[in-house]
DNA sequence: TCAAATGTTTGATC
DNA sequence: GGATCAAACATTTG
């Protein structure tokens, strides 16, 4: 369900219930969400008070007593509040007042403590929407690879994904095939001022809801209906009317209008 | 039955 | 060695 729109969106909806609340109980029942020993994390969990819930790229992290619990939600996380019966429940924090649960039906998500920032947060690029232009530009002039994947690298800049790609490069006329060393100044600032145009929109709009995402209280958002490309394979393009094409590239579905976005 | 799905890691290959 | 690309992970849905 994640990019950062959403991801942010979920942040806004769980912060106001678990800052300052206390851990009392965590559960969990799936190895590959959570790789280190169950009960190794839950003592060191247990009595923690949550101090800060911030967003990090695509990750959620919680500020505790000692060090801090990162979650990536993968492609099918969510954390519900107070969840009442959940399908595929890996992880369940009993709190000093309700409880978080941690359902993921494809187990791609994540939840790992460190006493320091988790290796896997602290190796991304800077966020989407605080790199400034200038150097977005001078990134992306050093890339050899094709603007579609560089994007989506979290080490290049963190918190874009397939659909918030798809939607700036049409929205700045760029085909996703271009290599990114090859994009002019000009088309970059674009670029930039696209996705970040894009990526606050949609958080004004409570993420995108494709197939099941919703935030912490259950809701969905509704930014999928102000999409241009991501999933409207066949539709005429916005600006032109020419049918949006679907093609496989950086191994993710990738829409574009063949007439608006050229190499 | 097959294809595709909001993502990242790993290993191979330049 | 760094950068880039394909495969793998697990499950559901159309």
């Amino acid at each position: 369900m994640p990019e950062l729109p959403e991801v942010e969106t979920v942040v806004r909806s769980l912060a106001p219930h678990l800052t300052g609340r206390t851990i009392l109980e965590a559960s969990f029942s799936s190895k590959l969400v959570v790789r280190q020993d169950f009960g190794e994390l839950s003592g060191h969990l247990r009595g923690q008070q949550i101090h800060s819930v911030r967003r990090h790229g695509k990750f959620i992290l919680f500020d505790l007593d000692q060090g801090s619990l990162a979650i990536h939600l993968g492609m099918t996380g969510k954390l519900l509040l107070d969840a009442a019966g959940s399908r595929h429940a890996r992880a369940v924090f009993e709190l000093d007042g309700g409880s978080l649960t941690y359902d993921d039906p494809r187990q791609f998500g994540r939840i790992e403590w460190d006493a320091g920032v988790p290796v896997r947060v602290a190796a991304l690029g800077p966020d989407a929407l605080a790199i400034s232009v200038e150097e977005f530009v001078e990134a992306l002039r050093a890339r050899r690879g094709r603007v579609k994947a560089v994007l989506l690298d979290q080490r290049f800049i963190r918190g874009l994904g397939n659909i918030y790609v798809d939607e700036a490069l049409h929205a700045a006329r760029i085909h996703p095939r271009a290599v990114a060393a090859r994009i002019g100044g000009e088309r970059a600032r674009r670029l930039h001022a696209a996705f970040v145009r894009i990526l606050r929109l949609a958080i004004e709009h409570k993420g995108s809801s494709i197939s099941d995402y919703v935030d912490a209280g259950g809701n969905r958002g509704s930014f999928q209906l102000m999409h241009q490309v991501y999933g409207r394979e066949g539709e005429p393009c916005g600006n032109c009317g020419t049918p949006v094409r679907r093609i496989v590239l950086a191994q993710r579905g990738t829409h574009y209008c063949p007439r608006c976005q050229r190499v």
